[in-house]
DNA sequence: TCGTCTTAGTAAATCGATTAAGTAACAACT
DNA sequence: AGTTGTTACTTAATCGATTTACTAAGACGA
C-alpha cells in the first residue's frame, strides 16, 4: 500500500532554525504573499481585506516570529536606512561627542550609519565615500571635514563647508570670537596671543576670521609675533606644547592666550610651566571645545563650549529630513549653533605688573 | 515611409546619470548577463572564455565604470560585508580607540561596521542586537559589554566574558595587578586603597579578583574601609572623587590609591587635594587604561596602559576570520594580550613620616 | 561516420518582498 | 436582465547579480 505524500514540513513555531519568510506564512494561512504584504504594511490596498483576516495574518506574523527579509526589502526599494559618518579621528573626543548625537536621532528614525575616519589621508577620502556610495548610504554626515567629497549624495557637514551639500552645521564663530575676547579684556588682557588651527581642519579659518574681525572691533592688535599654528595630524597636547615653545621663543610680551582648542590649551599651559610661567597668575589660558579632559585638568580650564551633541543629532535630523523628501536643495542651507563661555580656573585678572 | 526603428539608447560613457547595470554592459557586449558575472568575478566558469572577449568585458566595464549592485549582491547571497559593534558609550575615550582598531582591519577587508551604543539601557542592549540580527550583520563585535546577546550569530567580546560567543580579547589582569602592585611596593607602598569599577562594567569583577590574589601572594592586606567602588554610569572624574572622599570618610591610613580607570584617577587626586594631600608626595596614585588625558593631566598619570587599538584590530581580525570560516567554535577562544605600566609622576616613593 | 570532448557561450531560476494588473463572486442599481 | 461596483483576493513582474542547467558548433578519435 503506497504511503501518503509526506507532509509539508510543519513551521516551528519556536523560530527553531531558519527565520520564516513571506511565502511560508502565506502558504501557512492558505493566502498569497500579496495579501500578507498588504496588511501587515498598512498598504492602501489592504483596505479591502477584512478586519478577520487581517487578524489572522498578523497572528500567525507573531506566531511564528515572522521578520520581513531587510536586504530584500532593501534591494527592491534601493533604500537602505543607511547613512555613512565621515570623521577626521576617532580617539580625540570631538568626534565621539558628535556622534552620540547623531546616534541618538538615527535610533528613533530606524537608521544606522557606517562610520569611516579619514585621518587625513587623501586616499582614504576618496575611498570612503565611494564604499558609501555602493553601499547606497541615503546620505553622508561629514564631520569636520572640508573636502568636496566627489559623489551625487546629500551630505551634511558639521564644521565644515560644503556648498554642494544639504546643509551645514556651524557654530557661530563670530559669537565665540566676541564672547572669548570679551572675557579676556574684562580680566584686563590686551596683549593677547593666539594658537591657530591646522590648515586641515575646516574650521580654522573661519574662525581666525572672527577671531581678526572682533579683535579689531575692540581694538586688539593681533601680532604676527604672537600666533603660531598646530602642525601634525595628531590629536595630542603636544602640538600645543611646541606652538606655545614657539609663541615664546619671539615674545613674552602677552598675558593670555586663545588656544584653537582644549588640546592645544592644555599643551600651552604645559609649555608655559615649563618656561616657569604660573596659568593663571602669569598667563590666563583659554580653550575652545569644552571637551570632557577640560573640566577636569589642573588648572580647570575656561573655554568655549561648543554644543557638539547637539550639533551631531541636528545634523542627523536634517539629513533623515532632506532624504525623506527626496531632492537636496540647491543651495545648502545654513544652521548655525550657538557657542557658551565656560569660566573655569585657567583665566585670571591680568597680572599687576609686566614680568 | 515608416521611419527606421528607434535606436537603443546609447550608453553614457561618462556615467552621465543612472549607473551601469549588468544587464545593459551585456547588451551593449552582445553577451549574456552569464559570461559577464563570470569574467568580472573570475569565477571558475570563465575558463571556457578566450582572452580576447575577457578584455572586451573588462574594457567596458571600466569605460562606463560598471560597478556591481552591491544591495542584489548582499541580497542574493544572504551576506552583507557588515558587522556590528556595541559599545557602553562612545565618549569616553576607551571605545573610541577600541573602534579605530577595528575600522583599520574592517578596511582591509572591505567591510564596515554598524555602531550602537547602549548605555547600559537594558532596552538597548536588546533592541540593537535585533537591529543588527535584521540587517543581517555577519558577527558582532562587544566592548566591553557583559551580556549574553540574544542571538545566533558570531559575538567577539573585547573585556568582557560571552561564554557563547566566538572569542574573548581580554586584558591579562593578572600581569596587570601584578606590575602595578609590584610597582607601588617597590616604592614602599603597603597601605594601599583601591577604587573598584561599576558592576557593570566587564572588568570589575576579574580585575578584582586579580588584584585581591596579588595582594596577597604579597603579603599586602586589602582592608575593607581602603575599597570603594564606582558609581554610576557617566565618564566621569566625578565618580573617582566620590569614591575617594568616601574612603577618606573611613580612613586616612594608606599612602597609595590603585584607581580602577585613568578617569577615576583623576578624580581621586582632586579629592586628595582637596582634603590638603598632595599627588605624589603624600599619597601615590596609579590609574588605568592610558587613555590619552592621562600623560597630559598633572600630575601625569602613572597607569596600566591596556593596548585598546591593538584589542580592536584582533576583535575585528578574530571576527573576520570566523565569518569567512563558517561555523563559530563551541568552546570560545580566549586571546589575552598584555598590559604595561607607564610610569609619570602620579606615583612617587611613600613619604618617611606617616601623616 | 558516429560519438565524445571541448569551447563558447545562453536561458532560466533564484534570493524575498513589493506592486501593478488582473479576476471571481456577489451586491446593487437601472 | 444586464451593467456597474465592491469586496477579497491572486498572478506575475520587478529589483540586479549569481548560478545551475542547458545548447550549438567545431575538433578529435575510433
Amino acid at each position: 500500500m503506497p504511503s501518503k505524500k509526506p507532509r509539508e514540513i510543519e513551521l516551528v513555531t519556536q523560530a527553531g532554525r531558519a527565520p520564516v519568510n513571506l511565502k511560508q506564512l502565506a502558504t501557512h494561512l492558505n493566502l498569497s504573499p500579496t495579501t500578507l504584504s498588504w496588511v501587515l504594511n498598512d498598504s492602501p490596498s489592504a483596505t479591502s481585506i477584512p478586519q478577520q483576516t487581517k487578524d489572522r495574518i498578523h497572528a500567525a506574523a507573531r506566531e511564528f516570529n515572522y521578520r520581513p527579509n531587510f536586504l530584500a526589502r532593501s534591494f527592491r526599494a534601493q533604500k537602505t536606512h543607511t547613512l555613512g559618518v565621515i570623521v577626521p579621528e576617532l580617539s580625540d573626543g570631538y568626534s565621539a561627542m558628535v556622534l552620540s548625537g547623531v546616534e541618538e536621532a538615527l535610533l528613533e528614525a530606524g537608521y544606522f550609519y557606517f562610520l569611516a575616519s579619514h585621518r587625513h589621508r587623501e586616499n582614504l577620502l576618496d575611498v570612503y565615500p565611494q564604499m558609501f556610495v555602493d553601499r547606497r548610504v541615503e546620505g553622508i554626515i561629514a564631520v569636520d571635514t572640508n573636502a568636496e567629497l566627489p559623489i551625487d549624495l546629500p551630505v551634511v557637514s558639521v564644521s565644515g563647508r560644503n556648498s554642494r551639500g544639504a546643509a551645514n552645521i556651524l557654530l557661530n564663530h563670530e559669537h565665540a570670537a566676541s564672547i572669548a575676547l570679551d572675557h579676556l579684556i574684562e580680566l584686563g588682557h590686551t596683549e593677547i596671543a593666539f594658537i591657530k588651527g591646522q590648515d586641515f581642519s575646516s574650521d580654522t579659518e573661519v574662525r581666525w576670521n572672527a577671531i581678526c574681525s572682533a579683535a579689531d572691533q575692540r581694538g586688539i592688535r593681533v601680532r604676527n609675533e604672537l600666533v603660531a599654528q598646530l602642525e601634525g595630524d595628531i590629536p595630542s597636547p603636544e602640538l600645543g606644547f611646541t606652538a606655545t615653545q614657539e609663541i615664546l621663543s619671539k615674545s613674552s610680551d602677552f598675558t593670555a592666550i586663545f588656544a584653537f582648542n582644549d588640546i592645544s590649551a592644555i599643551g600651552a599651559i604645559k609649555a608655559l610651566e615649563a618656561a616657569g610661567l604660573s596659568v593663571p597668575d602669569d598667563v590666563s589660558v583659554l580653550g575652545f571645545d569644552d571637551v570632557y579632559a577640560a573640566a577636569f585638568h589642573k588648572p580647570a580650564l575656561t573655554t568655549i563650549r561648543q554644543p557638539l551633541f547637539e550639533m551631531g543629532r541636528l545634523a542627523a535630523e536634517t539629513l533623515l529630513n532632506v532624504v525623506g523628501r527626496g531632492i537636496p536643495a540647491a543651495e545648502p542651507k545654513i544652521y548655525m549653533v550657538e557657542p557658551k563661555l565656560i569660566v573655569r580656573d585657567s583665566t585670571a585678572p591680568r597680572p599687576e605688573r609686566p614680568r
